[in-house]
DNA sequence: ATCCGCAATGTATGCGCTTACAGTAGGACG
DNA sequence: CGTCCTACTGTAAGCGCATACATTGCGGAT
């Protein structure tokens, strides 16, 4: 690493100009073959490696695409780097106590689409998961770097965004579409939640339901809330009898609204927004022993993994997370390709899952 | 995206040298106020967000960090990206046979740990799979790119390597140290199979024992049988007593290497080097009515997640993932730092964790 | 009143690469 | 044997920013 050789070292050392050097690299039919292969061994001798940014600034494209999501806040910083080189190998009795929520599967899983997608259209991928203040900050250094950013909804103020969005093309990735000029992709909340909760109230013939909605401000869950309200109508059913809780999509609030609910009545079903927080709500059934789904039915959303081993195993709307990261690399190649193009606003299909908590 | 305004557009409309400009963003101490706000204002008015290529050549230094590991050949890539706006939501019934091998779980948690160390050290993190023939471009892409390069163990050739670091920092992530000057940081592989077959045989006192054990090339595998001839060794065991099976780390492997062993002889314990290979071992087990843990003992090793959901539950020793990829950036923003530092072997300390399969 | 020092800006250069445009040499052709 | 074209290769001009160095005011010291 004494000092990175450039073009002008390779150039030197292969008799040729940079502009070779350059074309070897970017298009090697260009150059005749006797010369190409003097520039190669240079290459080679010298160990060298292109600056990818030298580069960009002179080709005016990145060819790197961003991906920007909340961050994982409250993981544990602090876990020591120790040195400790195994001398002691501890033994611990997992008695199911250690299953700590890894709930950043679902970015996981959108990551590996993006990552996925960008690979095949030649782009890098460059990640950022913002936490605190920090955030707004990020994104715009994010955004001075890459070709194009995808940007989880609810993550970003739209202001920040809109000034991104200037210097390249932004997809907001699950979030519902609104009228705002980015392009959107997203998952069929709303169809998706009210043919769920048709299976509920129709094949379950249930009319004693709960719903548990999650934060105000997430437009997935308005129209989840939507869609349910939709299955309500068809069925016949009142809106104003069914009770809706607001939750936030974690299991520990779940957990305490199923409480509240039970302390008062014990519905035949329980329609959660998300799985999480149907997960809580499982926890405290089974607490109590009633018995899901003989009692009660409980439904979640998003098809995460842990509803695939919960006791019971948890019916659910699954969201082609993969598919969403996939679809926002591609929306973003696509406006690259032609910038012309409308905002546009892609809906993937869900599916919904029948488990045990609600065959 | 007409054409992203530049310092000179800014410092145009602010009535300032570029270097002015410059300043506001970098150290804004050093202009007076007046004259910050005014070109803050310009800032904000233009849309200009800062090119990072040109940020980073001039200040010859990325601040980000790669991270490249093995891709998922195996996904379907094909799966259709349609426009199908949920008018028809299928409804599945999962009875369990939809459970697809999510085992890119690994890297998942490696780089979230990277992530959030990069996160806390100011640097962006770029993040490539390699799939087949592309591979070495690939890297050799991202590493032109970066600050410095973290790499999964025999996935990128040594002879790219070494030419990839003459450049920047490289450190190897879960490949055994060795003598290549390379920074490795790995987990403690040998001790940690020792303490698990010790466990085996000492607190089951099983003698009748068989080993599964890993591709030929992995050092990782290597030295879990010698963590586990170790083992051996203490308990009083001729070596040549136990037969050792090569697998693949696949659960695949796995199943049929289970079937060859129960075709011949059912003995009291297998010993695998990997949880998937252990999970391939479980699934031939129950096919066949043989009883885990009171018939046959079984260890596997990693720690992945679909352990802890498996029936029985597996018994392992789980790795640090999310520290490796933190110890990983850790180590190259170290050498960043101090780029004579000699290399380094960090070795992560593992945990042996004890759940049905073998209590 | 003169000089010095410091704060605030401006000037100018280069980071390493791509690429239009300008040679240059050799062969085909008339 | 001169002309043109083709195939290569070189020349030079940026890409957008950071930063060393020069310049300009201005208040305080002398």
């Amino acid at each position: 690493m004494a000092k990175a050789p450039t073009v002008y070292d390779v150039a030197e050392r292969a008799h040729v100009s940079i502009a070779t050097v350059s074309r070897v690299l970017r298009s090697p039919d260009a150059v005749r073959e006797t010369t190409r292969d003097r520039v190669m061994e240079a290459v080679r001798y010298l160990g060298y490696v292109p600056s990818g940014n030298a580069r960009a600034l002179a080709a005016r494209r990145t060819n790197v695409i961003g991906l920007f999501f909340p961050g994982h806040d409250d993981l544990d910083i602090s876990a020591a780097l120790s040195q400790s080189a195994g001398a002691e190998v501890p033994i611990v009795v997992d008695d199911g106590s250690l299953v700590q929520e890894t709930e950043n599967l679902y970015f996981d899983e959108v990551l590996r689409g993006a990552e996925i997608e960008a690979w095949r259209r030649g782009f890098a991928l460059m990640v950022a998961a913002g936490r605190g203040a920090s955030r707004e900050a990020l994104v715009n250094d994010i955004a001075g770097r890459v070709d194009g950013l995808a940007v989880l909804a609810r993550t970003v103020s739209d202001e920040l965004l809109a000034h991104v969005a200037r210097r390249i093309p932004v997809v907001v990735l699950a979030g519902s579409e609104r009228d705002d000029g980015f392009d959107h992709v997203s998952a069929s909340n709303g169809p998706g939640m009210r043919a769920l909760a048709g299976h509920v109230l129709g094949a379950h013939g249930v009319r004693d339901v709960v719903y548990i909605a999650g934060p105000e401000d997430s437009p997935d869950d308005a129209e989840r809330l939507d869609g349910f309200r939709a299955a309500l109508h068809e069925a016949g059913i009142v809106e104003s009898d069914v009770p809706v809780y607001r939750g936030d999509f974690t299991r520990e609030r779940g957990r305490a609204i199923g409480e509240r609910i039970l302390a008062y009545h014990t519905p035949r079903a329980v329609v959660c927004s998300n799985d999480q927080t149907a997960l809580g709500v499982l926890d405290v059934l089974e607490a109590r022993g009633i018995r899901v789904p003989d009692d009660v039915l409980v439904t979640g959303f998003d098809g995460i993994t842990a509803g695939r081993h919960s006791r019971p195993t948890l019916t659910t709307v699954h969201q082609p997370m993969v598919e969403l990261g996939r679809a926002a690399v591609h929306a973003i190649t696509a406006r690259l390709d032609d910038p012309t193009l409308a905002a546009q606003s892609l809906t993937l299909p869900v599916q919904v899952v029948l488990r045990a908590s609600c065959p």
